[in-house]
DNA sequence: GTCTATAACTCGATAGAC
DNA sequence: GTCTATCGAGTTATAGAC
């Protein structure tokens, strides 16, 4: 089964306007004008919305994946959460527009009662286990999960409050207030040898 | 102007479908079947749908402003504050199926690029200056708005990830975490006299 | 006059046949 | 890839009920 390159670009502008303007709100219209194909030709490779959101949040789980396998060469743990962290402010003037693209989604699944929630919340799960094992590489057997959840949750706060204010120094200053908790965690690194 | 029982009963209704169901996916026929009058009749009391979503955001307000008027009867700020972060817990239930309500209206109205976005967000800034006040009440005169924006952030990141995982633990967890937050903060609260 | 119900209109959506 | 069917949305018009 080959992935045209019709099928990647609708994939791609699905993918972006389901963050800009939400997954209800994006018509096959919309993504099939924006990209310059019939709606028909559309129907080719996609049967229905449902499809386009699986293949979505498909896309997601695999950039999320690659991403964090990236980060898994830098040197220290702490710097790999670090790197999870300035995502934040990397993306913050698509974040001060939309908000997280994770939280934004998931949150708009679970008012439609979609059965793709579950799913979508899979790409949080992707972001979670990876920050538990930095947080055990640190040494925090017991609490690793809890302090990934935390960073989490700081991290969505952060998206939504800079989302609603559109205040970028807000943005820049919750985040380096979350640095600075990372930073007087006690640091268990086992040397080696 | 007398408000009816009618248009009454369409705000409270229209109120609960837009936090439960998000303001686009909630039809006139949604409303209308679920308080059992028909669809013409909405316009008599209402001339558009966006004329709803205006009354319910007013509606908001007014309600939030009479809740920070309630707290203020609180003896200590802390308590104040208190009150505030554990709106968590008692709408558990609510949060963990469809996340904050001021939130996740704030993050819908952004992508459909509305006009009431602004004043959606409106509802934030009751809080924030309340919150402001009350840490300036502690004796933080000059980062009480970064505080306060700090809390509101916090509990906006618990609401959207308890939403995402549905998981009452972690939400009770980081609950108590930023109470620990609150209590560890230094206390300069002026004595009387 | 205030409120409510019925019905029809317009538009844009998904879906699908050719 | 075009073209159409069908459905449901917001909206409007009009007329009946209190």
């Amino acid at each position: 089964m080959s992935r045209s390159a019709t099928r990647e670009r609708i994939e791609e502008k699905a993918d972006a306007l389901f963050y800009e303007a939400g997954f209800e709100a994006t018509s096959f219209a919309d993504i099939a004008s924006a990209i310059g194909i019939s709606r028909g030709n559309f129907y080719h490779h996609f049967k229905s919305k449902d499809e386009i959101l699986e293949a979505v949040i498909t896309r997601r789980l695999s950039a999320t994946q690659a991403m964090l396998e990236a980060w898994d060469t830098d040197a220290a743990p702490k710097d790999r959460i670090l790197s999870f962290i300035r995502i934040l402010i990397t993306n913050r003037t698509k974040i001060m527009a939309f908000g997280c693209p994770v939280g934004t989604l998931t949150t708009e699944l679970a008012k439609l009662d979609h059965i793709a929630e579950a799913r979508a919340a899979q790409i949080f799960t992707l972001f979670r286990d990876w920050l538990a094992d930095q947080f055990r590489a640190l040494g925090h057997r017991d609490d690793a999960d809890a302090l990934a959840l935390h960073v989490l949750a700081r991290s969505q706060g952060i998206a939504v409050m800079a989302s609603a204010l559109k205040d970028e120094a807000f943005l820049r200053a919750e985040v380096a207030a979350l640095e600075a908790w990372l930073d007087q965690l006690p640091d268990h690194t086992p040397t080696k040898g």
